[in-house]
DNA sequence: TGTACATCAGTGAACGCGCGTTCACTGATGTAC
DNA sequence: TGTACATCAGTGAACGCGCGTTCACTGATGTAC
């Protein structure tokens, strides 16, 4: 709710007209997928959460897909904040990337349910809202840097490649460990160690004795 | 279908009494899951497809999780067979580990939603059914035990760290590659040639120079 | 400042669908005698 | 070898549910005059 004051005033004033039910909609959209997971949200429940009829919610979305692309969309905001706040500290390129993906895998733990609607199958084929693909692509963006930063004497399809093998990495302890696959591997409890204990096996500079 | 021959006998004799209508339904269940993805399934199409009615799978199955959790074992128990296999020629250790990861992710990507029903939350939590335990379990081991060749000389901790990061690494891909997000950095039609790409950068050995 | 009216964000009832599951049943099978 | 019967794997109809979505509507808002 953007303006809360001038909002108060007028949902005094009346209940019939909301005020700002889309900012509403996604954000008891996103507490319900936080809660219960992706495949338990219904647009009636979200409704109701929202204290306004089930029908309401199609003068601010298409269809329900709509709705879950812009918690989706959301969600890619937020998670590349708290990278770039996580590695903000930074000292030297290293410390950075590793900084980054210890901040994908924390963002991945604390939001598991809002994680997996992320990355769920739902909005990756389809030419999904542009405002979700435009987040998407944004969230990316930090860690290429960093393995840029890594490898300076890198090209192109070097940093690539690199990416690829950080981003795996990173991405690969995120899904485990919300999948509760590490447990008997790492301490989960103070993921900043796990995080620093898996990452430090990532050896991006490999790449420069590639060919091509 | 185990026995075809007495199989066939029998249902040339009567369509009423299926035969092994257990197996035929996991196997529907599979192909379904591997056409439309987890979330289509449903008791009645598989049964449909089956060529049974809707309640016979009751007979075979406490329920459609229980369904679910026999093509979800069976795709664990092929999973560790291809890796195995695919591992097979390897001549040292660090070979073995990398081909063991070629297996993994090209099983995952030659199989992108019985693998997504393998991982998915359906059946992490719960104590689910023991068969499906234990052939998830028996996945891992190639892994583990590969790792652990790779490292004489590293504790069971020491292992365990280099575990993570091999696993994290190799599933990371194998879900960023179904997902389509490594189409820009690596070349995801030579598989083969780009899970070793990405293994390479990893050195588990780093995990002998970290403390305990 | 007051009034008429277009606009638009709500309501609540309903449609139609697919689903998991249950139930009473029926036909086939195998076994005891 | 033939018959009675228990067992069990099927059938088909039905229940009840939650869901996405649509529809005609209504009340509030803001603007033109």
């Amino acid at each position: 709710m953007p303006q809360p004051t001038e909002n108060n005033k007028k949902k005094r004033a009346s209940a019939y007209h909301h005020g700002d039910l889309r900012s509403a909609l996604i954000a008891q959209a996103k507490k319900i997928v936080e809660r219960e997971g992706p495949d338990k949200v219904s647009l009636r429940s979200v409704a109701k959460a929202a204290g306004v009829s089930q029908a309401a919610p199609y003068h601010h979305f298409k269809d329900k897909s709509a709705l879950l692309s812009a918690v989706a969309a959301d969600g890619f905001r937020a998670f590349t904040r708290a990278m770039i706040d996580r590695a903000e500290a930074a000292k030297e390129p290293q410390e950075r990337l590793q900084l980054l993906g210890v901040g994908y895998v924390e963002f991945a733990v604390q939001h598991p349910q809002l994680f997996r609607l992320m990355q769920g199958p739902a909005f990756q084929e389809r030419s999904c809202e542009s405002d979700l693909a435009e987040a998407r692509e944004q969230s990316a963006a930090p860690l290429v840097d960093a393995v840029g930063a890594c490898i300076p004497g890198a090209n192109e399809t070097q940093v690539a490649k690199a990416c690829a093998g950080a981003w795996s990495m990173v991405h690969g302890m995120a899904v485990l460990c919300n999948d509760g696959r590490l447990r008997t591997m790492v301490d989960v409890n103070d993921l900043e160690a796990a995080a620093l204990t898996i990452t430090r096996q990532l050896n991006v500079a490999n790449v420069l004795d590639q060919d091509t």
